[in-house]
DNA sequence: ACCAAGGTTTGACTTTTGTCGAGAGCCGTG
DNA sequence: CACGGCTCTCGACAAAAGTCAAACCTTGGT
């Protein structure tokens, strides 16, 4: 930096015009740069989260069928985000407001939990700029190797970024290759403490696998598509934060499962607040798990998706009838 | 309306506006309606709280000045404008400043409380607007007579406007002939249970008035110049909330005091955060007996200001020394 | 002392946004 | 059923904001 004209500029530029409603040249005036560069200073600002443009979410919850799911599982809050696209790319529309919504549950102080997957790197990657002081935001699960690009530290690092947080990561692989190393691996005090602090977190974002050839498992090599194909006829039903999980959303008792370093579920549950998010319509039964489970409090859903929730409820309440 | 579009379209423009990053003309699109339109509903939806753009003060509170005064008066958290004018008009710096850290302090759910006068009233004035839910604005003191404009009532509900919050008035005047008269009504369920409320404010906004013969109090009629000369000698140096204070920050025990309709100091103590905004420098003394007082934990002045404490701080240290 | 690299600043240009008055649809009322 | 009164809507113009390449410092290395 030339004479760190950074911060201090940056921010009365931001002052002037966001608070006092100054025109740009009027601010360029007042500090005596061009407008030029005062539209440079306010891109900035917006960048680092020293100013906040956050729209409500309210119209996504105030929604009948919102509120529907909303009872029909016992949740705290549900957003759907409306699938007949008003958008041009509709499947963005669900990312964008698991963002602003994760940004609105978000205060500061927080610890919070983010998992990793296609999804959360998605919103993380269109998440706005915050400034919020004292945030941490930790691995919930190991990394895996390189080819896949969703890697969970990447996840949280990006998260953490953009909230001007400090990013706790953990350096484990999310798969061993035999028990008794991931036992090991789990007792070593750096790996034992990040995964105790879990639980000590206020937010939990994360999304759910499906347990299919196309899950990141198995595009990662964590698992080959055969074992994949086992696991299912094992009772398998979902994938969180590295887990496999049963139709119960509790973790299903197999090989793989005690290779892996992750969050235990029982941590996760004691999260305040836990905002999952699904993109894919195909993920309607590992989302039924992960709910079963317990493991979400705050979702965001599709309409088409929010739709099928329903139908499975009513058709569910009305065998019990 | 023609048929209602206010709501739904406003946020669904917003929405793809500010979240999804579009510009207006294809909104337009999206929305098939006419570029300005779009315009229309994007005013309207910043009008309403339905995008909110804030702006961190940290630059204010980082700054050594303000943390000087944090230390030497152990307050929460102060924050100074700078009075090297670099806005047209500096006296508006203050309010703007004060708005911001107001809208940061407000936390969803919270029961604020409000008190009138000036400075309160241009706060309120150029307020931005949000969206909080569950936001109560309760009213901190009685009402006083037509003639003067920044009302308490006024105040609260204007206020209570900019938040989307619900105003929670009570009609009682501010200060009544007679002290029996005052009992009586202090004894009142409508206003006993109004001011018994103010204990459980999560945060105050006032200001401090000046004991002389620019007061509001003696502009609004409540007491002559000579009167509030003898208050003067009789120890007064401020007005909080409509009650004179001494220079500890105590109710003055006066005849003025126990014919007033108001929360107790108490009361405001009890409220976690209490911001104080002081515009005038000419409030010095008034300033110094409601910190001593314990009635102001966050603290929005001028640099001038600042200044004062400082160098007041620094001359009484050396004194105990 | 000179040069190259990196970042900042600027003026000129283009795109985007704000605004205004006119027109159009809808309602309650006489 | 025609009439203001009302708000919403639109097109066109004016204003403001965004962008870009070039000029310009500052810094650190050679």
């Amino acid at each position: 930096m030339a004479i760190r004209p950074a911060e201090q500029l940056i921010h009365k530029a931001a002052w002037l015009y966001y608070a006092h409603g100054l025109r740009q040249d009027e601010v360029a005036n007042q500090l005596k740069i061009s407008r030029a560069s005062v539209a440079m200073y306010l891109r900035k600002a917006r960048e680092t989260g020293i100013v906040n443009i956050s729209t409500s979410t309210q119209l996504f919850t105030d929604d009948v069928m919102a509120r529907k799911v909303e009872d029909a599982f016992k949740l705290d809050a549900v957003w759907i985000a409306p699938e007949n696209a008003y958008v041009a790319d509709p499947s963005t529309d669900i990312a964008v407001l698991a963002a602003s919504v994760f940004l609105e549950l978000v205060k500061k102080g927080d610890r919070i939990g983010v998992a990793w997957g296609r999804t959360v790197y998605t919103i993380a990657d269109i998440m706005s700029y915050a400034d919020l002081q004292d945030v941490t935001v930790v691995q919930l699960c190991g990394n895996l190797g390189a080819p896949y690009s969703y890697r969970p530290d990447q996840c949280t690092m990006e998260i953490a970024r953009r909230l001007n947080a400090k990013g706790l990561n953990f350096y484990a692989p999310l798969v061993l290759s035999t028990e008794a190393l991931a036992q090991g691996l789990r007792a070593e005090p750096v790996i034992r403490d990040q995964l105790a602090g879990v639980s000590d977190c206020d937010l939990a974002l994360y999304s759910v696998g499906a347990v299919d050839a196309d899950s990141h498992l198995v595009k990662c090599g964590a698992l080959t598509p055969a074992e994949m194909t086992a696991l299912r006829s094992q009772g398998a039903a979902g994938v969180i934060a590295g887990q496999v999980i049963d139709a119960n959303g509790e973790v299903l008792d197999c090989d793989y499962n005690r290779r892996v370093i992750s969050a235990e579920l029982a941590s996760l549950r004691a999260i305040e607040k836990r905002l999952m998010v699904v993109q894919e319509d195909t993920k309607f039964e590992p989302l039924l798990a992960a709910i079963a489970g317990g493991l979400c409090t705050h979702l965001v859903v599709g309409a088409h998706m929010a739709e099928r929730l329903l139908d499975h409820a009513g058709a569910a309440s009305k065998k019990a009838s």
